[in-house]
DNA sequence: ACGATAATGATAATTCATTATCACATAAAC
DNA sequence: GTTTATGTGATAATGAATTATCATTATCGT
């Protein structure tokens, strides 16, 4: 990924505007409204590339596929809300979680995710 | 699955035995002992009847396949140690999270993994 | 013990996300 | 503008987990 193509602009610039973790059919869904027409290839092809020069990270969930967000480095968690499917970042920690685990045991990290409903869910929720 | 048969004993007695969540291969190496030369298609068919009939219950986790616990009515979370690979319960709880939410968004629940090393590798870490 | 039929083992098939292939389009160096 | 090679789109192929198939085995009501 050495040229700069329309495909390669809009795949970044989607990532980058939705501010949250998309999953690679998300990105190709943002993306297509820049470069209509784009298929599903390219965006795991430049995925790749931007993980490769750090410019992404992935993030897990439980049960879930790979979503992709800009990179952070700071810690963070994420919201998943359970109406609109959709991943938020949550800027809050609980912080040491050393006192959950027995004793012996060594907490070097931790992942959480909360569920529930996000802002725009709780306003007008989405059609089940 | 509403027959007893040595095969379905063993893979419950595995699960019940572990007190942790089981991969579906760990259920077969485990259950194996009891029950040599049987198949990974059984341990599958065994997991969907066992899930159905409530007694055993799917952990994910994030990144992972899913593992296979005895039904615990209380809510708890999971340590996964990043040495052995082996995911244990953690009965402790940070509590409400609510308050790490944006305003607006509502937290229903949460999943919580802690990473490190466990007692047993502590002692005496496994091989690399 | 017998018979009906459910469960097993071995393996093929399926599913689904991701990656490879290849002809064509298009950056960018000249 | 030409050239050259990289990126794309369409789709086939792959990989890995899970499920289906089917001949055989084993459970359990009789």
């Amino acid at each position: 990924m050495e040229r700069i193509t329309k495909q390669g602009t809009a795949i970044l610039n989607a990532i980058k505007a939705a501010e949250r973790p998309l999953l690679a059919q998300e990105i190709l869904d943002a993306a297509t409204a820049e470069a209509p027409g784009m298929g599903i290839a390219t965006v795991y092809r430049n995925i790749k590339s931007l993980l490769e020069n750090g410019l992404i990270g992935t993030v897990y969930l439980p049960g879930e596929n790979p979503r992709y967000e800009t990179s952070h480095h700071h810690h963070h968690h994420h919201f998943h809300c359970t109406l609109c499917d959709k991943v938020y970042d949550i800027h809050d920690c609980p912080g040491n979680l050393q006192q959950l685990a027995p004793d012996g045991f060594q907490v070097d990290s931790h992942e959480l995710t909360l569920y529930g409903s996000c802002s725009s869910c709780r306003l007008s929720p989405p059609p089940p």
